[in-house]
RNA sequence: CGGGGCGUAGCGCAGCCUGGCAGCGCACUUGCUUUGGGAGCAAGAGGUCGCGGGUUCGAAUCCCGCCGCCCCGACCA
């Protein structure tokens, strides 16, 4: 490929709406340009990387047995309906109407396609277990898209789903993904790590997430130092701290004007944020629910979630404090009356002598003990974790990492094939719901989380296979027969060879062509000057290590050819 | 959806407060010089100043409404 007959435009300030290195490196190395938020034209060298990525994802489905086809993108909303996510996914998905006022939609993900489709074509238990998958773009109207490529609308998603008889078949598959996955991930060589995810709201199936490390990354997840233990962070428990035996001091209390915050309290009061009570109060369906934590610690809300679900956790607004007679920023948990439900962290177990609201308006309590001034219903580990927790297994210390989701593998059993009635008929005569699993991996993504990973302060560093091009040749004297000549001889002669190899033939100085061609990230640049044909030579650099070499003209597509071979 | 910020040439920005010729750098075109780490000089081309309305003799600038984009929070490959 010759650079005057692509399109690879290069940008030489950063765009100004570009915050994370990925998007910023993408938008002005020229792989990407933005169309509107969170969608992407993916230009010529974006492409290469893509198809790069997307042949490792389908080597290895094939080789588990996964078998690729193509479904639509374009959905009827029936089925969806059945399932209950046209109304759950609610505005995250993209809705349509066609001419006779039909209502379609984009397509999210494919539970609700593939299901059917394996319904009506393969309703015997001798057609199982099948494992199906399509690499297609994705459709999701997100609340926030951001970071380019990290969270876009659209987005290229290789989903694959299993199909088993029962639920020691679904594992089995599973098994195999998740292995699968491994391989995936081990061979494109992105930094990761596995964890069991949090079972969500949607119903709690087992599932793992593969998440590629980076600064940048949305989602967190814990892990302890001595590597025994990783988990989401909405998954994870911290190992509860013991309880302390403590003189329990009278119940007092004191006048804290305008100190409505824990941060306000603990000031005013001279004393740790630790050692107040935190006192947060949700409404589930009716229901009123106390969640107590101390002062310094946050209420995992998702965790409650889960443990309420399918009932719906909303945290309390003004009016919920009005209607109650709660004084706001004053609650204590001696006022509860009895159809309140009150659930502490097991941390609270841990503290005595706490200070909390009085249940007036700038006034709080010390002295507030547990059973002698105040019951808890429930104890439910709550607490948002935290770096230095302990950890459940050996109490090492824990900490907090973030990543980038690249895969997602879960085990639905009969989540989707109940409600849409996806069975096949068993050997016994019986009809059975598939036992289902669905396995996603985000190609898009890994093409942001590739750059997180690999980049430096002069542009992208692509391990070399998954470069969009092996080998940049510049022509450092683009308008020197000699140079030209001799670098079209190098270009040829690597393309011979089978190397990817792109010829920077612009009317561009070189100082403009060695920029770019280090903000690209091609893994091995040959330059061909007048410099270097005077004596004979060109000059080559490992852009990873930034190793420059020379090689005679004569050796210089053997030693390109070797560079690239030891390139990472 | 709540909070914050920004929309002026392809990219990065100034001008707006205090209304009066629409500017700067890069990129682009032509010429000359230059030529191995983002060249210099000269001459050019490129703008519904996000959109609509209002105030005014006059609006990029003031007012109202809308739209778009980015960032921070609750959801997700």
């Amino acid at each position: 490929m010759r650079l005057t007959k692509t399109f690879v435009p290069t940008l030489r300030d950063d765009p100004a709406d570009a915050e994370i290195a990925s998007h910023r490196l993408l938008l002005r190395a020229g792989f990407i340009r933005r169309l509107t938020a969170g969608v992407y034209t993916s230009l010529p060298l974006a492409l290469r990387v893509i198809r790069k990525v997307e042949a490792i994802v389908r080597e290895e489905m094939e080789a588990s047995g996964s078998i690729e086809i193509r479904v639509p993108i374009v959905l009827p909303a029936e089925p969806w309906k059945a399932t209950g996510r046209w109304q759950r996914y609610g505005n995250e998905v993209f809705k349509l109407e066609d001419r006779h006022g039909r209502e379609m939609m984009l397509g999210p993900t494919e539970e609700e396609v593939f299901a059917p489709l394996v319904a009506g074509d393969l309703p015997s238990y001798r057609d199982l277990p099948i494992n199906l998958f399509q690499v297609e773009w994705k459709y999701r109207d997100e609340k926030r898209p951001r970071f380019g490529l990290l969270r876009g609308r659209e987005f290229l998603m290789k989903d694959a789903y299993s199909f088993d008889r029962d639920e020691a078949g679904m594992r089995e598959s599973y098994r195999v993904m998740y292995e699968a996955y491994e391989r995936i991930f081990d061979r494109i060589g992105l930094g990761y790590v596995i964890v069991e995810a949090d079972p969500g709201s949607i119903g709690g199936g087992i599932n793992h997430e593969f998440m590629a490390l980076a600064d940048v990354g949305e989602d967190l997840f814990v892990r302890c130092v001595n590597g025994d233990y990783l988990a989401d962070i909405e998954a994870a428990t911290p190992e509860a701290a013991p309880a302390v035996e403590a003189e329990l001091e009278p119940m007092v209390e004191v006048e804290t004007p305008g100190a409505a915050t824990i941060e306000l309290v603990a000031a005013q009061l001279g004393i740790d944020e630790a050692r107040t009570l935190k006192n947060v109060m949700f409404d589930v369906d009716g229901q009123t629910v106390a969640v107590l934590v101390p002062g310094d610690r946050e209420v995992s809300e998702k965790k409650l979630a889960r443990l309420y679900f399918p009932k719906v956790v909303r945290a309390f607004d003004d009016d919920d404090f009005e209607r109650r007679g709660y004084a706001k920023g004053y609650v204590g948990p001696h006022g509860f009356d009895r159809d309140v439900a009150v659930l502490a962290d097991p941390s609270v177990r841990a503290g005595a002598n706490w200070v909390t609201g009085a249940n007036r308006t700038d006034m709080h309590v010390t002295g507030m003990n547990l059973e002698r001034d105040f019951r808890v219903d429930r104890w439910e580990a709550l607490v948002q974790i935290r770096d230095g927790d302990r950890c459940p297994i050996d109490g090492g210390e824990l900490e907090v990492g973030r990543s980038i989701v690249v895969g997602h593998i879960y085990q639905l059993s009969t989540e989707y094939s109940d409600p849409l009635r996806a069975s096949f008929q068993d050997e016994d005569g019986s009809e059975k719901p598939y036992m289902m699993g669905c396995y996603g991996i985000g190609i898009t993504r890994i093409l942001a989380a590739l750059v997180e990973q690999n980049h430096d302060g002069e542009g992208i560093v692509w391990p070399r296979h998954l470069a969009p091009f092996d080998v940049v040749v510049i022509l450092a004297n683009a308008d020197d027969e000699p140079v030209r000549t001799e670098a079209e001889r190098i270009y040829a002669a690597l393309g011979q060879r089978g190397i990817e190899v792109v010829i920077d033939d612009r009317e561009e100085r070189a100082g403009v062509k060695f920029a770019d061609a280090d903000l690209i990230g091609y893994p091995v640049q040959v330059t061909v000057g007048k410099r270097g044909l005077a004596a004979g030579t060109v000059d080559l650099k490992v852009r990873a290590s930034g190793e420059r070499s020379t090689a005679t003209l004569e050796d210089a597509v053997q030693a390109a050819t070797d560079l690239l071979a030891g390139a990472p």
